[in-house]
DNA sequence: GTAGTTGTTGACATATTACTCAACATGTGT
DNA sequence: ACACATGTTGAGTAATATGTCAACAACTAC
């Protein structure tokens, strides 16, 4: 459950930002800002979240996956290569030991 | 470059369906259904998509992903699973080797 | 107490997505 | 010719996502 808003106030006071002031630096308004950080409002669109995190220093990643987006990036990945659905379809059911197994074989160097 | 609306119409006729029994069997309007299949729209919503495949018996999975969207399965695993984003992230890195090894390990008996 | 700073709230506005409706075109059979 | 079935097109609508604006509340420092 965690909530991106509680997480985006979290982040934000770290860094000792203001809501206005974030709100100035990614280009919308303070009230919007104060809205998702009480999860009034859902998580802002992707290029915001993005603009966020570019000012709080996090990877944009972290955010939108906490937003409960899809990068764009993913999307991409997973509309365009065949494998990926086949892997997706399967992923819930991996017990950790194949996960494991897994993670050893893409921290292999590319070998073609 | 596989047209979802191509596609749609592919499908629709090998079935012998008019595109008014479709768009009545889907519950939609069927000049939606014109306009989609001459790609003059985009791909509706992944509810009609769906609704589209059990008419025209074919996988849902297989129309959402060729209109481009992410399923909303795969968005609740994507979001809800800390190992697969870090797994997509190296997905377009990995040679057709290391695919092979992740599949044999995906077709293993689950153990844990 | 009042001026400045920060955050909240409700109503409203804009943009984007997802469709519908009326009219028409194009065949096909009789 | 006409009727009927099928598909296309342009304009308009509905629904939802994404925000803004004006007003105010709460705190701090002077």
């Amino acid at each position: 459950m965690s909530e991106f808003g509680e997480l985006l106030r979290n982040l934000r006071k770290q860094r000792k930002v203001t809501q206005r002031q974030l709100a100035e630096r990614v280009g919308i308004d303070f009230t919007y800002i104060s809205k998702i950080e009480s999860s009034t409002m859902d998580p802002p669109a992707e290029d915001k979240i993005i603009r966020i995190s570019e000012v709080l220093q996090v990877e944009p990643e972290e955010l939108i996956l906490a937003a409960k987006k899809v990068p764009k990036s993913f999307q991409r990945l997973i509309t365009e290569n065949k494998e990926i659905p086949v892997f997706l379809r399967k992923a819930s059911d991996l017990s950790s030991a194949q996960w494991r197994k897994i993670k050893e074989i893409i921290d292999e160097e590319g070998e073609g």
